[in-house]
RNA sequence: GCGCGCGUAGCUCAAUUGGAUAGAGCAUCGGUCUUCGGAACCGACGGUUGGGGGUUCGAAUCCCUCCGCGCGCGCCA
């Protein structure tokens, strides 16, 4: 996969920035040029807070020694009001430990920052999603909740960072198979009305079925005998006269015929509805405005086609026009023998929409990995025919975020062709039952908190949930590897799971809402991280604003679950070791209840970057 | 055949993108427990990171080569 472009800046208030200036300078004074001091946190808090790693490869590069080098390169960092204590250890790591009142400050500082931290972006440019992906007449699978929710979470997460986001929905609304789908309802004089998303499921497969003529194809592929060719015609005459009939009610779509054209308006709103229920119950921000599919790009068709041809970037080959690369044999077809155009047509036409008329220089496809070299041919004869830069002439990053397919137990491809398999719907329906379940077994004891709550109320939560457990067991995972479909670890609730994380929100929502003190009274307390505990869980949540940025920069998702397995853990250890509201001291009390909110905040809002909502009670 | 992707504990997955002793969850076994919320915490067991070679101070990570699995490969989307 490859990396959208790098930012330069670096959170404020994250210790590690003001680290990285002073070492860089150091390193320029010692080795005489710039380099970057490779600062990380500490793997392990024996060696401290943080690291630099850069003395060993620089002393490489320069013939030194590298132990030598971390020492001269020590001795020449500026360390006053920033660490406690540094050295060099091993091979020619450098470890530091923070002064106190640092870490005091910068978590200060991130507590009172809208953002948590992170800074504002600079780049004025857009930054565009494409997602979800539905097919009208189809119902959802399991694959559209990874394209679905991997799409809204990168969204979310370059929201946080500041960008303008498009969240493009390329619905598969347009072409033959649409065309096949509506002429056989009409055929069938089906009440559109009335009409389902099943019903449209089955017309779509009938559809598919009755026009289907392998055999003959085959046959004459392998040139069998005029007698059998006659006999397979014959056979295939109903065939014929369907696919004829899906072929006249295109041609009336495509030319505007307003009683096909309604009629196919309607196809995609009985479809869009199951996506937008899907979106709703998934927190995705996700609705009709974000639908911009094969229809709206119909008309740019031809002009993408005499766009290339007239480069010279494509050349007619076979009766079809058609890109080749210079280091593939493979070229990207881009229209048909017979005129038609294709999806790779399409998708051009979506280039440079989303690239110069969106103005976005990060382009992000999630979509599954199968599409790979499609989406490579597709980027590279867009970057040739220069359709790969923004409106003021910017290069764009084009990324096809390919994740893995969503395997069976069987460890086979989920097929849903056939239609016996569940539908995304049956998917989140078990989630939110399940969560439910579990919430209204616990609120029956008479200790639990959510004791006494109304049914739905408990059914709420036991829906966030569930579906909390869905989307984590989803994001937290690496997106290209295959997906193992197993609806027990996708919904439990124990151990790494997104409940986990749910239920630590919820512990420190209650210690806080116990405390008898206002918001603002915690708010004003100052920080004083005196013990061990404190003083790590105050360390990962400055590394929260970094953290986001890193998200942006490898649209890797699984980063966010990783920092907040992390924050949970280490405010568990804090409160397993440090009283909040039991504490003998009053301005122990109220400090501890400050690090209780800046946690707090920074978990719900980690969450939301995965779209997962934070229930105070559980 | 060509191209691409993936092989880590019994199972499902991590590993701060080349860093110090490869970590979690589930499962199994043991402990914490009249609780600031037990959906929790602590510990034990479990590994030649598919095999081999190379690069270097240092490799699960980069290169080469085998093996295994999966996916894709011109008029479908």
């Amino acid at each position: 996969m490859a990396d959208a472009p790098s930012t330069p800046l670096r959170p404020a208030c994250d210790p590690a920035t003001e680290l990285d200036a002073r070492f860089r300078a150091a390193i320029h004074a010692v080795a005489g040029r710039d380099a970057d001091p490779a600062i990380r946190a500490s793997g392990n808090a024996k060696f401290g807070d943080y690291q630099m790693n850069a003395a060993m490869a620089l002393a490489k590069e320069l013939g030194k020694n590298p132990r030598e080098l971390a020492d001269a390169i020590l001795k020449a960092t500026d360390l006053a009001g920033i660490a406690s204590k540094c050295e060099v250890a091993g091979p020619g790591f450098i470890n530091i430990t923070l002064e106190r009142a640092v870490l005091e400050s910068s978590l200060a500082s991130l507590a009172a920052s809208s953002t948590f931290g992170v800074p504002p972006a600079t780049d004025p440019h857009a930054v565009v999603i494409d997602l979800c992906g539905v097919n009208v007449a189809k119902q959802m699978h399991v694959g559209h909740l990874r394209a679905t929710i991997i799409g809204d979470s990168l969204a979310r997460v370059f929201e946080r960072l500041g960008r303008k986001v498009w969240r493009e929905n390329h619905l598969g609304d347009w072409g033959l198979p649409i065309a096949m789908t509506l002429a056989k309802l009409i055929r069938e004089k089906r009440d559109f009305a009335r009409l389902t998303l099943d019903d449209l499921n089955a017309a779509y497969r009938g559809a598919q079925k009755e026009t289907a003529t392998d055999d003959l194809d085959a046959a004459r592929e392998f040139r069998c005998g005029p007698h059998r060719l006659a006999e397979l015609e014959l056979q295939y005459e109903p065939a014929r006269a369907a696919m004829e009939d899906a072929k006249k009610t295109l041609i009336r779509l495509q030319s505007g015929d307003a009683e096909i054209v309604r009629l196919w308006e309607r196809l995609i709103e009985v479809t869009m509805e199951q996506v937008y229920d899907a979106a709703r119950t998934l927190h995705c921000k996700l609705g009709a405005e974000n639908n911009r599919g094969e229809s709206f790009f119909r008309d740019r068709l031809a002009g993408v086609v005499d766009a290339f041809a007239k480069s010279g970037v494509a050349k007619s080959d076979r009766g079809a026009m058609v890109v080749p690369f210079a280091d593939r044999e493979r070229p990207l077809l881009i229209q048909k023998s017979d005129g038609g155009f294709l999806y790779a047509t399409t998708d051009l036409a979506a280039v440079r929409f989303r690239t110069f008329e969106l103005d976005g220089d990060l382009v992000v496809y999630v979509v599954d990995a199968r599409q790979r070299d499609h989406f490579k041919d597709v980027f590279d004869a867009a970057r040739l025919v220069g359709w790969s830069k923004t409106k003021d002439g910017t290069e764009a990053t084009l990324v096809h975020l390919g994740f893995g397919a969503v395997l069976g137990a069987d460890k086979k491809p989920l097929k849903t062709r056939s239609g016996e398999n569940f539908t995304l719907k049956d998917l989140l329906d078990e989630a939110c039952e399940r969560g439910a379940a579990e919430v209204m077994r616990r609120a029956a004891d008479p200790n639990a908190p959510t004791h006494g709550l109304a049914e739905s109320e408990l059914r709420a939560i036991g829906a966030a949930v569930g579906i909390a457990a869905v989307k984590y067991a989803d994001l937290s995972g690496d997106l290209t590897k295959d997906y193992v479909f197993d609806l027990d670890r996708m919904v439990a609730f124990e151990g790494d799971t997104g409940p986990y994380l749910q239920y630590a929100h919820a512990r420190i929502a209650s210690i806080l809402s116990k405390s008898g003190e206002t918001a603002e009274a915690i708010a004003r307390a100052p920080f004083a991280l005196a013990e061990p505990a404190e003083r790590a869980l105050a360390l990962h949540i400055l590394r929260y604003p970094q953290m986001v940025l890193d998200v942006g920069r490898s649209l890797e998702t699984n980063r966010v679950g990783l920092y907040l397995r992390t924050l949970a853990e280490l405010f568990n250890a804090f409160y397993q070791s440090c009283p909040v509201l039991k504490a003998d001291d009053a301005a122990v009390r109220l400090t501890r209840l400050r690090l209780c909110a800046v946690a707090r905040a920074v978990l719900a809002d980690g969450l939301s970057l995965y779209g997962i909502v934070a229930p105070e009670r559980m």
